[in-house]
DNA sequence: ATGCCTGTCTGGGACAGA
């Protein structure tokens, strides 16, 4: 069981390209982020045409999520969380595919920081590590797979370099404390479990020619529950996706369960 | 301190991204 997350960079410019790699990396799920458009929007014929079944969580221009399941439907648990206002932002998105809990998270950027971007990350997060809570002792696999936007140290395996990026909200010490917390309440990074210590960046910035020098960062990651971790075969990044023609600035993270 | 790039909203240029 392969299962993968990948942040689009906006669903209708990606179109092509996220067909191309969910026909090569074949995942049997897929957690999408920053779809960029509305429910009423998502494409979700050329979807279905690629073989797979999808829940989504739109909105016009901004953020956005979903879940594919290849050869099936995946079942909508919830969108957001328990408690959010109805304009909440479409960051969140549950589901169970076979019997295992699968979320599709986007993790608010929180730039500029200080502010009340930041403010805001630090209370999103809070809401999904308190949620994450009621998911993580079930005996079945749950994954968390998603954006979290926070590069978790600042050693080469997770960030090229620290010099351009000191004040930036996916560094601090406010946003890696969460995701500590996260973490040490019983949660495995899956991709940095099966290649400890190997650069594994899954972000290179548009700008300033970041691709070409592989000046990339670590941000998207896939947390198992135990029963997720005891199945844990395989991870990794598909690098290649990065390099193709009006390319996502994110490339796909993925791991792969056992039976 | 700013621009560097890209996508989205629009139908030019602002905003958001990280």
């Amino acid at each position: 069981m392969r299962i993968a997350s990948f942040n689009v960079n906006g669903i209708k410019a990606r179109l092509p390209r996220l067909l191309e790699w969910l026909a090569g990396s074949a995942p049997d799920i897929a957690c999408l982020q920053e779809l960029k458009t509305s429910d009423e929007t998502f494409p979700e014929a050329a979807i279905r045409d690629a073989g797979y079944g999808a829940v989504w969580h739109g909105q016009k221009g901004f953020n956005g999520v979903a879940i594919l399941a290849r050869g099936t439907d995946p079942t909508e648990i919830r969108r957001g969380f328990p408690g959010d206002l109805p304009d909440a932002q479409s960051r969140y998105i549950e589901a169970t595919v076979d019997g295992m809990v699968v979320a599709s998270i986007y993790l608010p950027n929180g730039n500029p920081q200080p502010g009340p971007k930041f403010d805001y990350k630090l209370a999103w997060f809070e809401s999904l590590i308190e949620h994450a809570e009621s998911l993580r002792s079930r005996d079945t696999p749950v994954v968390l797979a998603g954006d979290y936007n926070v590069v978790p140290t600042d050693e080469v395996c997770d960030i090229y370099s620290t010099r351009s990026w000191t004040k930036d909200a996916l560094l601090q010490p406010e946003t890696r404390a969460a995701w500590r917390r996260l973490l040490d309440a019983g949660w495995t990074d899956a991709v940095r479990t099966i290649h400890p210590g190997v650069p594994m960046y899954t972000f290179w910035d548009y700008l300033r020619n970041r691709w070409p020098r592989d000046a990339g960062m670590r941000i998207d990651h896939l947390l198992l529950n135990s029963a997720a971790a005891a199945r844990l075969v395989d991870a990794g990044v598909d690098r290649d996706v990065r390099g193709c023609e009006r390319a996502s600035d994110h490339a796909p993270a993925w791991t792969v369960l056992g039976a």
